[in-house]
DNA sequence: TGCGCCTGTCAAATATTTTGAGCACCCCAG
DNA sequence: CTGGGGTGCTCAAAATATTTGACAGGCGCA
């Protein structure tokens, strides 16, 4: 038996929070104080790392097993939620430029996202609050609404403000990014198949 | 190198979290589906359970991976802590009866209770909540104060119920039980050391 | 083109974990 | 006391993970 979880990708989930930080497999694992190849082998999911192993290779990442599994946290069972169901993944979110966006932006997940292979966010963007220019990965298509505030989002080389009532749909792996443009907060309902997280 | 985690002590851990569910190595481990002798290694800390082992005898358990190492998660850093601070520990804390408790039972840490080797709780029990009888084997000494409401507690054969302003010390091996026996909410604050969980 | 540097992957040797059986101990009923 | 059933721990073999160094592809630049 190759003990791989089937539930929880680990190395998916390695491997987003890695490009999130910005880190090659070698940079990570000097890091981290492991072998470079080990990065490669878990993240491709051939082998079930060590708690130990797990928690090094977290720690290049400064990440605790905490935030590493917090996806996995049971989700309310739905298919109604209300307002203290959702998921706070704000921590695990890897907005790029984070030193200074601590707090600024908040994201709220509806349900178990793995699950209904749908991920849908309620998304809060303080005064100011921008996650840079995401080049993140997921093979996945995302789409949003605006409900308050104005969202300037930029999808390759389109770029567009987006007021309360006006909307978005792009495929995820166009580097994109979102600014809040309004001088108060910016609130979006999104969403995102497969999840990202 | 016999990769051992020092921060966080997962054998430890496992067993205080076996121990709360009333099940023997042999109980857990069929329950499971792992060796028993698996489960004597990981709590003495003689291995580093790869993520799926752990998994699995989390499953055993009803436990998440996050659950697990939730106590892990970065705590503030202090010496001072807002209302906003604590950490609730409230699912992680393993009320015997827990069946009918929930939501009635909570729990917030101060501080790292792990770091300063001192575990403080703000708890606040709703009206009829009760531990059930605590028989957990945590080799601390325990105390607490009562700020509010009326709490009834049984240390070994001794009972008393505590009013605001009055309070109670004693070895956690003793057998121990806490019941709200006001008709409002009781709040106590209490510490423990080393720290349970 | 060819050099240097980066990326991620692979394979073989080594170290660790996992496995299943067996051991010693304790408690209780016969 | 003796057998049955419980507890947790130990051991050696088998399976897995980790480590190391080599490899192939991409990119920029002379």
């Amino acid at each position: 038996m190759t003990g791989i979880a089937p539930e929880f990708d680990i190395g998916a989930r390695l491997l987003a929070m890695r490009r999130a930080a910005r880190l090659s497999q070698r940079q990570l694992a000097e890091r981290a104080g492991v072998p470079h190849a080990q990065i490669s082998v878990i993240e491709t999911n051939r082998s079930s790392p060590s708690i130990s192993t797990l928690r090094k290779i977290l720690t290049g990442l400064n990440l605790t097993m905490a935030d590493f599994f917090d996806g996995e946290r049971a989700a309310p069972e739905g298919p109604f939620f209300g307002r203290d169901d959702l998921i706070d993944l704000t921590s695990k979110v890897p907005v790029s430029g984070a030193q200074d966006m601590e707090g600024r932006i908040t994201f709220r997940q509806i349900g178990d996202a793995r699950r209904n292979n749908l991920q849908m966010l309620h998304e809060v963007y303080e005064a100011g609050a921008d996650t840079g220019e995401t080049r993140l990965e997921h093979f996945s298509n995302e789409g949003g609404y605006v409900i308050e505030g104005a969202l300037e989002v930029t999808v390759g080389e389109d770029v567009r403000v987006l007021c309360p009532g006006e909307s978005y749909l792009f495929d995820s792996r166009i580097p994109h990014r979102f600014r809040n443009v309004h001088d108060g907060r910016t609130v979006v309902v999104s969403a995102c198949t497969p999840p990202y997280l």
